[in-house]
DNA sequence: TTCTATCCGTGCGCTAACGCACGCAGTCAT
DNA sequence: ATGACTGCGTGCGTTAGCGCACGGATAGAA
């Protein structure tokens, strides 16, 4: 609602020199993304990379028996179809919205012709493409170590992390899809974390009460991958009026 | 043993093109890679990268209670080090042989050097790590959703397809850090597979008899990156009408 | 040969997570 | 206000994998 947002609002566009916005930004498309909306399918021929100012997608895997689990997450500091630079076109994951929003869209071709250029974007692309390993990296550990009340923290602060606010709208089930456990795993969890107090739930309404009792409560998982994407992407300090400063709040 | 290793054994190496071959061999330095060898640390700085002809190296997490999972393996149809050509010099895993055998290594100076050519280096780099990432994705999957047995196949199978022949050295302790189960774990699916009649076990010896068989076994994650692998690095040349031709604008 | 370190098999109790089923409570449209 | 639908809580029994502990087997060294 209110005011449209601009580009400037997912950091890695605002990480380019003003050259290279301004040849990029022209060619710009604002893209309203609802809840649930799929911006590719597995295999899919990606069209467009998209750049979220406010919404958050998920890349997720879906397995042949229909189980799923989520990869990676990205936020207004990221962009959705890196394959479209590392040349294969397409990936074998999903990307769904997972809280709406918006993202600006770029057509493929012109962002391999800018890449092509060999400069500032190229080298941005590279290590945000790193820090999306990372992600995922780490994800794969935590799937295999970690208990659901601990993943379950760490998805919250991910979440938070790419949101305005301490609100995410999210119900059980499709958490439990991201995570790809159980519908009532989450609602234990969550039950868990509710009676500490840390947060308040309510028919798909999750107000985050306690952040730092959060990271306690999450595995290592968070806080290594917010360090790493940190270091990888150290990006110019919050602009002024931003209240975005996912890069900013690492206590520990 | 006996013969010494080329550099084309390499896969990527032998991808190259010739001009970008001889700039590259004059530097490369054969290394023996002994069972066991740590190439490099989570969070070292990357002196080299390494271009196995026959050993396996795998990407291994150590988490901060000393459990551990394996990400990816790489064996001679990539290298290890691609942190040094996003930018970001370090990962937060360990690189560790599993395979003894030898592999080339760079410097990471000249390795970037080339890199910067931006020629088909850089694109095979791109399209390689675009493998890796599939593969770390799909580990992620795996740990999260199929059973030791499943797994324990589709990790014998990734290990084969890197190695000449049917045998692999290998024991079960070994075996059960990499997939971050219990070493009796994997005692149980290996003797599972060995009353099949699809392996034999003896003291950190396996050889497969059956290999059919054991693709019938394995989760579908080994055949969905297999596929993909190939597809990213095998069908490089764009054919003409191919859906893969605008392929050929960033392979030029 | 004999000793010893390594590797592998096995049994037992335990826990986290699963699959299923049911029921209640908000929420929204009529 | 009424009904229906969605989202969440709960209580089973079941199972895969864990942690521990011990014991047998095999290879390589003394």
């Amino acid at each position: 609602m209110s005011a449209m947002p601009t580009p400037q609002q997912n950091h890695l566009l605002a990480a380019l020199p003003v050259e290279v916005q301004q040849r990029l930004f022209l060619n710009l498309e604002l893209i309203p993304l609802p809840l649930g909306k799929i911006l590719y399918e597995s295999g899919d021929a990606l069209r467009h990379v998209y750049f979220p100012t406010d919404a958050i997608v998920s890349l997720l895997y879906v397995m042949e028996n229909g189980a799923s689990a989520e990869i990676s997450v990205v936020g207004n500091e990221g962009l959705i179809g890196v394959a479209v630079f590392m040349g294969g076109e397409s990936t074998p994951s999903r990307a769904v919205v997972q809280s709406a929003g918006y993202a600006y869209r770029l057509l493929g071709k012109q962002f391999k012709a800018e890449v092509n250029r060999h400069g500032e974007m190229l080298h941005l692309m590279l290590r945000y493409t790193q820090a999306l390993l990372t992600q995922m990296a780490q994800t794969a550990v935590c799937n295999r170590h970690h208990s659901i009340d601990q993943q379950l923290c760490r998805w919250l602060l991910l979440s938070l992390d790419r949101l305005p606010g301490d609100q995410l709208t999210m119900t059980q089930e499709l958490i439990a899809n991201m995570l790809g456990v159980r519908r009532e795993g989450v609602t234990d969890a969550a039950g868990k974390l509710q009676k500490l107090g840390v947060i308040e739930y309510s028919r798909g309404h999750i107000k985050v009460l306690d952040r730092p009792r959060l990271e306690q409560l999450s595995c290592e998982c968070y806080a290594v991958v917010k360090k790493e994407t940190d270091r990888l992407l150290h990006y110019m300090p919050a602009r002024p009026g931003s209240q975005f400063s996912q890069f900013s709040q690492l206590s520990r």
